[in-house]
DNA sequence: ATGCCTGCTTGCAGCAGA
């Protein structure tokens, strides 16, 4: 089973680069986030003829994530929004079950700037995610949480921590939100694989940063204790970020027996 | 300190992204 994540940053000027990463990559499952579409304009059509079924939640503008499952999997809708704020009307959480395992689609968001508004509110939205993941681990079932997390873990997953000391994707807190998370009983699946590596999964659209390799490890897979002796694999499919019209983010997948 | 680039909007310049 191939499970992979890929912000595509907009889906309708994206769609020709997602059909043709999903035609190579051929994942089971395939997270998507940042539709930047409304509900009624996402491309199924031409997502169902590259052989997927699909679950989504839209939102004008801004945000949005899919689940994407190939037609022989049973998909099974669980949650169309992060619990804990029923004021909260921003399409970043999207939850379902195939083949028995709870996949987690999740746009945290961004938070900058640093500070303001914007970054409380992403800590409290990582506040909600810490609560739903502990309850998920409850059932008992495979859960994986993947996705744009917008946290850089560490020193090592940024090309120069000193440019990111003010952003709101290396502040201390939003690290150690993070790493509840991953307390909790979630291994950072990417890092586990490659201890040593440098890993990035998002190079801007400035200052030439894919061809310079200014990246930075932002898009990841949690998996829990009953799903983590099952990775066999992972990577992150970084010649996607060099094709023309391509998102600024890379798809990154695991393999789970 | 700012803009760099890109996608989106009941748009044509301004916002958000990270």
């Amino acid at each position: 089973m191939k499970i992979a994540t890929y912000n595509v940053n907009g889906i309708r000027s994206r769609l020709p680069v997602l059909l043709k990463w999903l035609a190579e990559s051929a994942p089971d499952i395939a997270c998507l986030q940042e539709l930047k579409a409304p509900q009624d304009a996402f491309p199924l059509d031409e997502i169902k003829a590259s052989g997927y079924e699909a679950l989504w939640k839209g939102q004008k503008s801004w945000n949005g994530v899919a689940i994407l499952a190939k037609k022989h999997l049973a998909i099974t809708e669980r949650k169309n929004e992060l619990p804990g704020d029923t004021d909260d009307e921003q399409s970043r959480y999207l939850e379902a079950e195939v083949s028995g395992i709870i996949i987690g689609c999740i746009y945290l968001p961004n938070g900058n700037p640093f500070p303001g508004p914007k970054f409380e509110y992403k800590l409290s939205w990582m506040s909600r995610l810490h609560k739903h993941a502990s309850e998920l681990l409850e059932q008992d079932k495979p859960v994986i949480l993947t996705g744009d997390f917008n946290v850089i873990p560490e020193e090592m997953d940024v090309y120069n921590p000193e440019r990111v000391k003010d952003d709101a994707l290396f502040q201390p807190e939003s690290r150690n939100a993070f790493q509840d998370i991953l307390n909790l009983g979630f291994t950072d699946t990417l890092r586990n694989l490659f201890p040593e590596e440098k890993i990035y999964t998002y190079w801007d659209y400035f200052r030439n940063a894919y061809n310079r390799n200014s990246g930075m490890r932002i898009d990841h897979f949690l998996v829990n204790s009953l799903t983590l002796p099952g990775v066999k694999s992972g990577g992150v499919d970084k010649h996607v970020r060099g094709w023309e019209k391509t998102s600024d983010h890379a798809p990154v997948w695991i393999e789970v027996e």
